[in-house]
DNA sequence: TACGCATATTGACAAATGTCGATATGTTAG
DNA sequence: CTAACATATCGACATTTGTCAATATGCGTA
């Protein structure tokens, strides 16, 4: 839960959730208050979490929202809420 | 959203929700690994969101959830978490 | 009034989290 | 091989958050 707790990281999902396809860490850079080494820290962290995953491309890292895994977050968070209603 | 990110938080919203009326902070203390300052603490960060409310009985404090609070962060929450998916 | 109880607040400290500069790693081009 | 680039990791530091002992506040009772 505390992953959502944090803008910086609603703001990278929201930009992948919006491109399709992947997004290289530099756009997603230049759509964050934070400095390289900060957006890094926080793809990690929504990685490990099974949220977004993460390819090579020559250079380039890409990542994209695995809809999947947030999907099953939306129904777990959901469903404990709908507890507390 | 960080709201949300703490298990003693959870825990309180947890217990409150179950029981119907109002519960006391020695029962919610009670429910909680840790100590009173610390559930008064809690209980007023849940309190200044809204999320839930207190009344003065005697010497005690009673806390009960506000269902319709809570119903409306679902609403958000899911809103958000579905922009996502 | 004075005492005891329930809860809140304060103040100090501890732990967790976020941030960034410097640097390392891996990639491509020349 | 070397240089330039993209991203990751490291290490130090700052900020935020959580925790508790001590104390204050408010209420009921004798």
């Amino acid at each position: 839960m505390q992953l959502l707790g944090h803008p910086v990281r609603l703001q990278l999902l929201d930009v992948l959730a919006r491109n399709e396809g992947r997004v290289c860490v530099c756009d997603l850079e230049a759509a964050v208050p934070v400095k390289q080494p900060t957006v890094s820290h926080h793809l990690r962290i929504l990685r490990e979490a099974g949220l977004i995953d993460a390819e090579r491309v020559g250079q380039w890292m890409f990542y994209r929202v695995r809809r999947d895994a947030l999907g099953a977050l939306r129904d777990r968070i959901g469903a404990m809420l709908e507890a507390f209603v």
